[in-house]
DNA sequence: CTATTTCTTAACTATTTCTTAACAACTTTC
DNA sequence: GAAAGTTGTTAAGAAATAGTTAAGAAATAG
């Protein structure tokens, strides 16, 4: 069950809030200021925060500014685009206005508990390539590879920092097990057999060398 | 720098959202239809997606249901909660109704793009030339130019210390990989390598002389 | 224990990048 | 404006790295 922080001061807004979330069967907690609402997440393990811009004490902006890796939907009766844009580029993910539709306001809490963070992405997605963390197989266009222990560690890898340079060394060290006696060759053994694979099904290239330094999957 | 691709059928908007986007430094992909848009996910490797609703072919929920891992701004002459509450929970990250703010829109998009994933690229910027350093590419009006492994590693000190004269010594010392066999003719080599790279998509001067010292990036 | 798959090693080829060298073009100095 | 010094360009060969293949070792599954 997911957890939401609300943070309002007007008791009428807040007991609707909740109202709405519990129904949804949402755990809420409840804040009534910026101070508390700090102290209450130092303690729980909090997924998603309601935020109030007026609130005693402390701004919306300040709040924002020391709540880090929280998604926070903004809930506030200013209507202009100014106070959304600073509000937005502040650190907010989302913006309501007051008074606002109770099925939209779940429907933009559900898309913020959905995100890539919360849910443990099973596919690994570039371009038209997904690797499939359940059952360790690649798709391009449809059509499965299966892949090797290590072939899967290094295109994991890869996928996960797609347009970065992954090192020759970070990669050995991935496919190493313990044991640190495979060397460069056999990691250019392995890249080569992967891409066999690839080839076989595409004509696209996917992993690029960059000379002396590593591979990567670049636009 | 990030790739958004536009989903809309009616050239006016289309050209509008482009216009906005371009101004702010993305790069704009157009689909003027579903179909037209899911091909190009497959080729390119998109970062956001701003759909209209209303397409030729296809459903905007249809087309929603078929993109994975990519976040979707809808943007949408409906303004109804229902119409609202459905597009997001078959997928859409956020709605946008028409007509639109343009810095609204700029802010709804940069939260999408600021993810953890896309939060740590690192780019030296000068001018229009942008050196990406996850990727140890080089990038002048969008378009790619690769570097080798010293053309990256002196183009990285230029950037760093820009307006200012980077020593012959000093680049001769950040190339010679312990050796120290390697000399001044190399050097101008590598100069005029990287510029010839750089000429084959700019007509501009990025890498002046310094007669006797060195070379600098100066305005 | 055997059969199969996967990994590593090694030899070899292919490719990319770097350096060298010769020369052309440009600056400065006298 | 000629000489000396410096920079820029080009091409070719050297050096470094990447890619391929096949065979045997190691690990895993049956």
């Amino acid at each position: 069950m997911k957890k939401i922080l609300v943070v309002e001061d007007n008791i009428d807004i807040h007991n609707l809030i909740r109202e709405i979330l519990e129904k949804a069967q949402y755990q809420v907690l409840n804040a009534y200021s910026g101070t508390e609402a700090l102290m209450i997440l130092e303690k729980e393990n909090i997924d998603l925060i309601l935020l109030d811009l007026m609130l005693p004490g402390m701004t919306g902006e300040e709040f924002i500014a020391k709540v880090k890796n929280i998604p926070i939907i903004v809930v506030s009766a200013k209507t202009t685009s100014e106070d959304k844009v600073s509000v937005l580029l502040s650190g907010a993910s989302d913006y309501i206005t007051k008074p606002f539709d109770s099925s939209e306001l779940l429907a933009r809490v559900k898309v913020q508990l959905r995100t890539i963070r919360n849910s443990n992405t099973i596919e690994l997605k570039y371009k038209d390539m997904f690797l499939n963390q359940n059952n360790r197989c690649l798709f391009i266009n449809n059509q499965k590879i299966t892949l090797t222990k290590t072939e899967y560690a290094i295109l994991k890898q890869l996928l996960l920092n797609p347009n970065q340079v992954t090192t020759k060394s970070k990669l050995l060290e991935l496919i190493s097990n313990d044991t640190l006696d495979c060397d460069e060759n056999s990691l250019k053994v392995h890249i080569s057999n992967i891409r066999k694979k690839i080839k076989s099904i595409s004509s696209n290239e996917y992993i690029e060398s960059v000379w002396g330094i590593g591979f990567k999957i670049c636009d």
